[in-house]
RNA sequence: GGUCCCUUCGUCUAUCGGUUAGGACGAGAGAUUUUCAUUCUCUAAAGAGGAGUUCGACUCUCCUAGGGACUACCA
C-alpha cells in the first residue's frame, strides 16, 4: 500500500452534548494522529436538520479545549478541505449522487414512508433490496419518462444505493482483522433524502472522507455493521485504491448490569457521562460534568485511555505526550469495557496529589466559599488567607509524603472543617467519642483547661512545657479527649499543632463547651 | 428473528503454545500513627462450558452458552 500521510478525524453530530464515548474515540484519534505526525480534522456532522441542538457544537468544542485535545483543522479551526460542516456541502453531495446515478450504482426510489411502513408490516422481515427492489416505485420499475415527469412534477424521492446481491464483502480491521459480510444481507440504504435534501451519513461521510483525504477511520463498534457497506461505497465511486483503513474501538458499558454507557447510567450512579457540564436548552434540565465534579482533565484523559487499551505491561499514570509515544491501534482490546467510575475517581486523586501547594488554593477558596468561609473586611482576609495556607500545607503533609485521602477538590471540606468551625454538637455513636469520653473526662478537661489558661507561650513548645509534666503527675492521657473537644471527631493533625493553629481563645472556648456539653 | 463482533480475578487488563496466570481499582487483615488520613506488608479473587489440533493450550480450530452492536429518508 502507498505510504500517506495519516488524516484522521472525530465527527461528532451536534445533537448535544459530547458523550464520554465520544471523548474516547477523540482521544484515539488524537493518539494515532499525532504519533505518526499526522493531522486530526474536526468535521460536524450535521446532516440530521431534525435533530440539531443548539449549543451543542460550540460545548463540543470547549469540551475538547479543557480536556487538552487539539485539532489540526476543522470546525473553528480552519483549513483547506473545508467547509468542514455537512450542512454546507450540499452542492458537494448533489455532485457526488449524480455520479453514482449516472454510473447505475445508485437509483431514484418513490416509496413514501407510509408505503414503506405498510411493506414492513405486511412482510415479515422486509428488506429494500435486490430480492424486493423490482416490486418497489423506483426509476428501476418505473420508465424514463415517467421517472423523468415525477421529478418534474416535484416528487419527493430518495436515491438509494443498488448493492448487487451475492457478493462477500471483506472489512480489514486494523483492530478486528477481517470482517467478512455477504452483500446480500445489506439493504438498499437511503443515500440522499428527501425530507431534508441532504444525504444520509453513509454517503457524506464517505465523500467527506475521501475529498478530506483520510487516511484512518477510527470510530465506535456501533459501525462495524455498516463498514462493509462503506466498502462497496469506495468501490462505486471507484476510490477503492485511497480508501482509508478501519479501526472499530470497543463500546464503552454500563458499571452495572447490560447494554452499553447511557446518559441516565450516570445520573442513576452517581457520576458524569459527560466531560462538562450540560444545559439542556429545551427542557432545562442539567446533566453533570468531569469538569465540575472537579476532575482535572488530565486524570479524565488518563483513565478514558485505559478504557480499551493499555500499553501493554504495568504503566498506568501516564501524561498525554506518554501516550502518544505508546500507543497502539492493535492493542486495543476487543470486548467492551465497563465504564469503573469508581477507578476514575482515583485517577483523580492521582493527579490531585501531584499538584503542588499553590494548586490548591483556588479549588479550596472555592470549598471555603461553598461552606460559608468567606472573608468580607481587609483584616479578615488577610486572617482567613492565613488559615488557608496553614491548612493547605497541612492538607498536603510533610514532604508530600502525608497526602491525605483526597479524590476532589470537594473532599477538602469534612477533613479540614474543625479548622473553621467549631464542634455545635457531639455524636454520642461515634465510636471515637464513646471510647474517648468517659464519666470524669470533664473534670479532667477542667484541670486542663486550668493548666493552659496559665501559660503566656501557647507555642507547641509552650503547651508541651505545660502539659507533658501535668499529664505524668497526674497520670492522665488527654490528648484523645482533647480532640474531642476541639475537633468533635477522630481526624486532624498533632493535637498541640492543631491547638497553636487555634489559638489560646478558641481552644479554651471549644474546650469549656465540651465540658459544658459533656458528649457522654 | 437475521447479520456481525466479543468472552482471563467483582472491575480495567498483562500473557502473542511451555508462567507458581502478572499488575491496578475495589475488598479484607496487620504494622506504623496519641486520632484520622498517609505509608508499608500481607490475603482472598480469573482463563464460560465442551470437543478437537499438539509432546504441551488461556493462547489455534469447531460447537454450545452468555454478552454486545446493528437491522430508519438517526448518526
Amino acid at each position: 500500500m502507498a505510504e500517506r500521510k495519516v488524516r484522521v478525524r472525530f465527527a461528532p453530530s451536534p445533537t448535544g452534548p459530547l458523550h464520554i464515548g465520544g471523548v474516547r474515540t477523540a482521544l484515539y484519534n488524537y493518539l494515532f494522529a499525532k504519533q505518526h505526525g499526522g493531522d486530526l480534522i474536526f468535521r460536524i456532522e450535521d446532516t440530521d436538520s431534525t435533530r440539531f441542538v443548539p449549543g451543542a457544537e460550540d460545548y463540543i468544542i470547549e469540551a475538547f479545549n479543557w480536556l487538552g485535545i487539539k485539532f489540526d483543522e476543522g470546525v473553528s479551526f480552519g483549513g483547506d478541505h473545508g467547509p468542514y460542516r455537512q450542512s454546507e456541502r450540499r452542492d458537494i453531495y448533489r455532485k457526488y449522487v449524480k455520479v453514482l446515478l449516472d454510473n447505475d450504482k445508485a437509483y431514484i426510489a418513490f416509496d413514501t414512508p407510509e408505503e414503506l411502513d405498510k411493506k414492513r408490516a405486511e412482510i415479515e422481515n422486509f428488506q429494500y433490496d435486490a430480492s424486493t427492489r423490482g416490486m418497489m416505485r423506483n426509476s428501476l420499475t418505473l420508465d424514463k419518462a415517467e421517472v423523468d415527469a415525477m421529478i418534474a412534477e416535484g416528487t419527493p424521492y430518495v436515491v438509494r444505493f443498488k448493492i448487487e446481491p451475492g457478493r462477500d464483502v471483506v472489512v480489514n480491521d486494523l483492530i478486528r482483522g477481517e470482517v467478512t459480510i455477504n452483500s446480500s444481507i445489506l439493504d438498499d440504504k437511503v443515500l440522499y433524502k428527501s425530507a431534508d435534501d441532504l444525504p444520509t451519513y453513509h454517503l457524506a461521510n464517505i465523500v467527506d472522507d475521501h475529498l478530506m483525504e483520510v487516511s484512518h477511520v477510527i470510530r465506535g463498534e456501533e459501525w462495524l455493521p455498516s463498514a462493509p457497506l462503506h466498502v462497496l461505497l469506495y468501490e462505486a465511486f471507484g476510490w477503492a485504491d485511497t480508501m482509508p483503513q478501519f479501526a472499530h474501538l470497543p463500546l464503552l458499558l454500563k458499571p452495572i448490569g447490560n447494554g452499553k454507557l447511557s446518559k441516565r447510567d450516570g445520573d442513576k450512579l452517581g457520576f458524569p457521562v459527560f466531560p462538562l457540564e450540560w444545559h439542556d436548552p429545551k427542557s432545562g434540565a442539567i446533566s453533570s460534568g468531569y469538569r465540575e465534579k472537579g476532575y482535572l482533565p488530565e486524570a479524565v484523559i488518563n483513565f478514558l485511555a485505559l478504557l480499551g487499551w493499555n500499553p501493554g505491561n504495568d504503566l498506568e499514570i501516564m501524561s498525554l505526550e506518554e501516550m502518544v509515544q505508546l500507543f497502539d491501534l492493535s492493542k486495543c482490546s476487543k470486548a467492551g469495557a465497563k465504564f469503573d467510575y469508581v477507578k476514575a475517581a482515583w485517577f483523580n486523586h492521582q493527579y490531585l496529589i501531584q499538584q503542588p501547594d499553590i494548586a490548591w488554593a483556588p479549588a479550596f477558596d472555592k470549598v471555603l466559599k461553598e461552606n460559608g468561609i468567606e472573608a468580607t473586611a481587609d483584616q479578615e482576609a488577610e486572617v482567613v488567607r492565613m488559615m488557608k495556607l496553614k491548612v493547605i500545607e497541612y492538607v498536603d503533609g510533610l514532604g508530600n509524603k502525608k497526602k491525605r485521602n483526597i479524590s476532589f477538590a470537594s473532599d477538602l471540606w469534612p477533613l479540614t472543617k474543625f479548622f473553621f468551625v467549631a464542634p455545635t454538637e457531639f455524636d454520642k455513636e461515634d465510636k471515637f467519642i464513646r471510647k474517648n469520653w468517659k464519666e470524669n473526662t470533664a473534670d479532667e478537661m477542667q484541670q486542663m483547661v486550668t493548666v493552659l489558661a496559665g501559660i503566656e507561650d501557647f507555642s507547641v513548645e509552650g503547651q508541651k512545657a505545660a502539659i507533658d509534666p501535668w499529664a505524668e503527675q497526674t497520670g492522665i492521657k488527654p490528648w484523645n479527649a482533647w480532640r474531642v473537644a476541639l475537633v468533635g471527631a477522630g481526624q486532624g493533625p498533632d493535637m498541640y499543632e492543631l491547638a497553636a493553629f487555634l489559638g489560646k481563645e478558641e481552644t479554651l472556648k471549644r474546650m469549656r463547651f465540651a465540658i459544658e456539653n459533656s458528649p457522654l
